[in-house]
DNA sequence: CTCTAATCGAGACGGTACGTCTAGTCTTGTG
DNA sequence: CACAAGACTAGACGTACCGTCTCGATTAGAG
């Protein structure tokens, strides 16, 4: 049988079905997001819903993106600094504030089991927000504003890990000043004055 | 309905469900672990499966922790540094050498819509591995090798989220290489000759 | 998997089941039957519908014989002819005066394309019928009232088929005066006077 | 809705759909037939099987029809016994031999809950099968070859009913021996020197 | 020789039923 | 009373067809 041809898409369908998912997302939960309720729900034939999407997951997933995704917010202007706390603090709002974080949460546990949802979420949310960052990153390292001996992915994870980690994974406290403690300490590695600890160990 | 006896309990009933779900597990993974294969399997009544565990989640994790759980490594001697980088390494043999890893992940993904699950991992897999090293950390705080103007946990945090975080999260690629970077970063920013980046923006 | 124990089954289940299949037959016909409808309509689980019947055919069928079967009406006393109209009428009121034709018809219907509801059918429906007419057939042919030289069963199709041919096939009129011409031309083949019409053609 | 109009029928179309249809039905019977398995097979748009067709009787009976209708034999001449002898085994050739018994066992099926196909097959298979024979019984009639009292569809029954009965709906066996024994009955239950047993029980 | 209208292949659509699977509860009989 | 066994209600799963509904492309008279 051949893949469905996109154009003769019916885009009537197409936003009653993410509309769906989404009410029922907010809801009752991710669980209570299964194919026969967003069928019923969003008036629509079970084979419209299985022709377009192949798993809940990836249905709720482009839900998710469709109602939440502003897009990644562009990099303020500023020193590093400036420009690298304020990027932390904007997980923060977004996580913390919204019910982008409760969903994601879900949307990453699913995905451990799921390579393909495992795939969407990094192109698809975390690497277009990681991008930005590690290009102020190399920005930063050619000004001399950094290190220029540490690859920008790594140095990026002294922030970008631990605020998701504690996020999405531990559900340990995270507010305002855990996020500036974590940059603080992010930029004393990165300073350029610093004394590198390199190698092996015991050349502390 | 009265809670059931513990005491009463039939060690070869519970020695065959744990069995029969480690068995599945590695055999067809996570999603194959039904209550009803679990049953057949052990060659027990379903009645003493829902007895003493709530949820699939409860069962696979008590049957992953009965299996793999060596306890937590002690810190090794040495200097601060030496040991965080054993410990950091630790954490590399444990998850990328075994299966360790793929059943974890598959046991945070369950985690992400199952609080009980989320707390039994914290408080009976993380935690305990995290105790000694935030202990090593309070140490040499004391005997002046690293700041003592940063929080034990969130300290700890530089190594131990960007490492689960690429492990267990994003899949990203995790080597010898990354985890020592990760560990010099973190002694740099720890090192108690730095200049600390404190407090607003602005200050770099 | 091993087949069910009927001795296990649920005695309320199966009546609702039953219930259920004839009142929706009654009120909505044969192809109003489905096994939702049925499940729904008696408040049980999907599974146990399908444990104990294999077929929509097989439930309709059970539920017909469970319902209309009032048993095989025995043979009238008197003369063979006698017995035989009765015999003959005996159907016209069965099929025409209650509703166990038009079920009947579509039971047929059905049995002609799944064999086991066809060998079901001719075992509990037909051959029940047709094993009292036979056996006074016998009677008649030892007691020098009708030919002997004549196959019970050939000589039973003679009254048997034109009425259950015109009601359950063809849907051709039937009433008391087209039965009593069939019985009479029977029992004129069957008089032991009559001329017999052996063999090959043309001995007429 | 104007009625679809014939003239612009495509004849390929048709053809292939009929094709279809019949090849379907020999490979895998009557239930493998499908609208979706015709159109897909034919290579027919869908819209256009539904223009010409309302049913999937009405199409199985049209492509069975167009592949298996001889028409109607001629009755044979000679005595009239011979004629219904030949015309009687014409029946066991073209159910027993061909493959038409199994098609028409299946259409007989489908008729019992399908009024229209139940009229197509009696006006178009049924009727013009019987009408020669019918009309041959009225000359023998009209002859004194047989007796003139009975009405002919009636007396038609006792050999058309019985063959009909066996062979498409109780499955029972049917071969020479018994068409002739059929034959015989029939022809000295007409036979004009026959004493009829007329009217009211106890007149034998 | 266009215009108009119906037919055509293609296939998406809203529905409905299918038969399977798993969850979690309840029942029965044994030790 | 825990246990093995397994039937039970409930309901989601993914598939198969149904009959309707656009789509353009093609074709055939009618103007």
């Amino acid at each position: 049988m051949p893949a469905a041809d996109p154009a003769r898409r019916n885009p009537d369908s197409w936003r009653a079905i993410l509309d769906a998912t989404y009410a029922i997302l907010e809801e009752d939960g991710y669980q209570a997001v299964t194919m026969s309720a967003v069928v019923a729900r969003a008036g629509v034939g079970r084979q419209t819903l299985y022709r377009w999407w192949t798993s809940k997951a990836a249905l709720v997933f482009e839900a998710f993106l469709h109602k939440v995704n502003t897009g990644p917010p562009p990099m303020s202007d500023g020193t590093f600094p400036d420009r690298l706390r304020t990027y932390a603090h904007g997980f923060l709002a977004l996580y913390v504030e919204g019910t982008a974080g409760r969903r994601l949460r879900e949307l990453i546990g699913a995905a451990q089991s799921d390579p393909d949802l495992a795939r969407a979420l990094e192109e698809k949310w975390f690497e277009p927000r990681r991008a930005p960052a590690r290009e102020a990153m190399r920005e930063a390292q050619a000004a001399g504003e950094i290190r220029a001996d540490v690859d920008p992915d790594t140095a990026l994870d002294l922030v970008f890990a631990p605020l998701h980690y504690r996020l999405l994974v531990s559900g340990g406290p995270v507010d305002g000043a855990y996020v500036d403690s974590v940059v603080d300490l992010a930029l004393t590695a990165l300073d350029p004055r610093a004394h590198p600890t390199t190698g092996r160990p015991g050349t502390g």
